[in-house]
RNA sequence: GCCCCCGUCGUCUAGGGGACCAGGACGCCACCCUUUCAAGGUGGAGAUCGCGGGUUCGAAUCCCGCCGGGGGCACCA
């Protein structure tokens, strides 16, 4: 069978970075496999159902290129894809638990279990269920039935013994045969060494399974767990099973919250007598603070990326380094090699602190590497979103070559370059324009512009190497440095000190709106110097 | 309180008995380049591999204990 891996989130708000890696690991090892990759609704919890949920999980996927195979807008061989559209299906499955005697009705109030809950942990025992319907008779069974009361389902979780689980993450280590060497079988003393030894023993003992660093529970710590809840509602513990098992479901990674209910998925994969999947637990992200990630670390849903100018390839390969790798020194890693390279032995179990600073570095390698047709496409809408109106495509795409290596975030861009979008009347102050250099001397710093204008008036042709070579040669003749009069025409021209290149900035606002600016500034400071 | 998971530079990580007085990346610092800002180049600081025992000729790597962090203990997923 191929592999199938599932995302399946519960439309209660926005998905998160968190959620996201998760799907993009499933995603990666359906493609990585050539398998399918399925998206599956799970709304069975009504109070928490937020209408935008399921738009916003496909809007994050499609943003970040993860194509399902299966789901609710495409369909597939196991419709529907929505978990409150195949309830029928739930409760088929719960009764069969009930006629096997492996499920009960349970009347509880959910007053009783809160008492319940209270006292146990006033008596500092851990808060489970007591098991108080288990054993009902048919007569008390009836009776609240007469009262009108609706049951839940529970599994009847055996009181004691183990149950044995697996998780790849940690409970299975793969080796490479070249990192093995000739080993010892027998010592010097006769003595067998463990391999040797254990190897013999298991196949004389005819032990099946050989677990290591397996998790294994108590029975005892666990309850019985509800499975259809009064409104006629599965819980998850039911629906995920049931779905994953009819939709052919090979590999089930979630986040590492789910370890805790392992062992009861175990359990009833074991009730309905299916063979389980593979799990792996991904490790929770964390905050700058190591708490798991949430609102109050800022921006951290998914499509908040895309609003900052964050790259979909950025993304995604920063994601696939938090907690993957593919060797000890690749950082920018595409699409394509990371499919070709991705399996679950190289995910490491343990969590991670989510690090801003290297995701926004990698989205400037992206960002660089981009084609600049490209670049302009992606920019614009930031650009037309920030000034509020249409720009033309064909002057940004002059632009782009200037700011590509400057920018790191798609909306950087604005602040880089929207002074090629305004009118030539600049806004800036003029103590801005003076700077250091000609603070306090207006007339100075008049007189160098003016020298600038008649240096490039009549440059032909009109380019930044032109440019540059009629202006540098009179910073000497007025006895300034290079640096200072560039400094001077740049906030003149761009009304920044931060900006472009100055020369290439001129060459493409052109001679006269160049020129308009250079004047503007001149007239402004001879104004000043008057007073 | 009980159960489970995790523990290598500030952060993401490589490593899985000798090649490690621990490699790469982000960030930080310095220098170079330079008209500002970036980008780029070179170099540097930064980890007694959580702590303590043990096994071994040899431990970041194996075992035990402890400590620390995280998660779970719902008619939520």
């Amino acid at each position: 069978m191929s592999v199938r891996t599932r995302y399946a989130p519960s439309p209660t708000g926005e998905p998160h970075l968190g959620n996201i890696r998760t799907a993009f690991f499933d995603w990666l090892l359906a493609r990585h496999y050539g398998g399918q990759f399925i998206l599956r609704i799970e709304d069975t919890d009504q109070a928490r159902y937020v209408e935008s949920g399921v738009g916003a999980q496909m809007d994050a996927l499609r943003w970040l290129g993860l194509q399902w195979d299966e789901g609710p807008d495409v369909g597939g061989p196991h419709e529907p894809y929505v978990q409150s559209e195949r309830l029928p299906l739930y409760h088929s499955h719960a009764d069969r638990l009930l006629e096997e005697d492996k499920a009960y009705r349970c009347y509880c109030s959910p007053e009783r279990l809160d008492q319940v809950r209270k006292e146990q942990q006033a008596r500092k025992e851990p808060p489970r269920y007591d098991r108080h319907c288990r054993d009902l008779s048919s007569e008390e069974r009836r009776a609240q039935e007469a009262a009108g009361i609706t049951p839940v389902v529970r599994f009847k979780t055996p009181p004691a013994g183990e149950t044995q689980t697996q998780d790849v993450l940690r409970g299975e280590v793969t080796f490479r045969n070249e990192t093995l060497d000739d080993f010892v079988l027998l010592k010097s003393d006769g003595f067998p060494t463990y391999h040797l030894a254990s190897i013999v023993d298991d196949h004389l003992m005819d032990i099946t399974h050989v677990l290591r660093g397996e998790e294994w529970f108590r029975n005892e710590t666990l309850d019985d767990f509800v499975l259809l809840k009064s409104d006629g509602f599965p819980t998850y513990h039911l629906a995920s099973i049931v779905d994953d098992h009819l939709m052919d479901i090979t590999h089930v990674l979630r986040g590492e919250e789910w370890l805790s209910s392992l062992p009861r998925h175990v359990l009833l994969y074991g009730a309905f007598g299916w063979e389980p999947p593979v799990f792996a637990h991904l490790s929770t992200i964390l905050g700058p603070d190591r708490a798991k990630l949430s609102k109050r670390h800022g921006a951290h849903a998914a499509l908040e990326y895309r609003e900052q100018g964050y790259l979909p390839d950025a993304v995604v390969n920063f994601l696939a380094l938090l907690g993957w790798s593919l060797d000890d020194h690749t950082e920018i890693i595409d699409r394509a090699t990371l499919v070709k390279h991705f399996d679950l032995d190289r995910v490491l179990p343990n969590p991670a602190v989510f690090n801003a600073d290297k995701l926004l570095w990698m989205n400037g390698v992206y960002i660089r590497a981009l084609p600049p047709e490209e670049l302009a496409d992606q920019a614009l809408p930031f650009l037309e979103r920030d000034l509020g109106r249409p720009l033309d495509r064909a002057l940004l795409l002059r632009i782009v070559p200037l700011v590509q290596e400057r920018i790191k975030l798609l909306s950087e861009i604005t602040a880089m370059a929207d002074f090629f979008f305004t009118g030539d009347n600049m806004a800036y102050d003029i103590e801005t324009l003076l700077g250091k250099k000609y603070g306090g001397q207006p007339r100075l710093a008049a007189d160098a512009l003016g020298g600038v204008i008649a240096a490039i008036e009549s440059v032909e042709p009109w380019t930044h190497d032109g440019l540059e070579a009629a202006v540098r040669p009179l910073a000497d003749e007025i006895g300034a440095k290079a640096g200072d009069l560039f400094g001077l025409a740049r906030v003149a021209i761009t009304g920044k000190t931060t900006a472009p290149p100055l020369f290439e900035t001129m060459e493409v606002l052109g001679r006269e709106r160049t020129l308009a600016r250079l004047r503007q500034a001149a007239e402004r400071l001879e104004a000043a110097g008057q007073r």
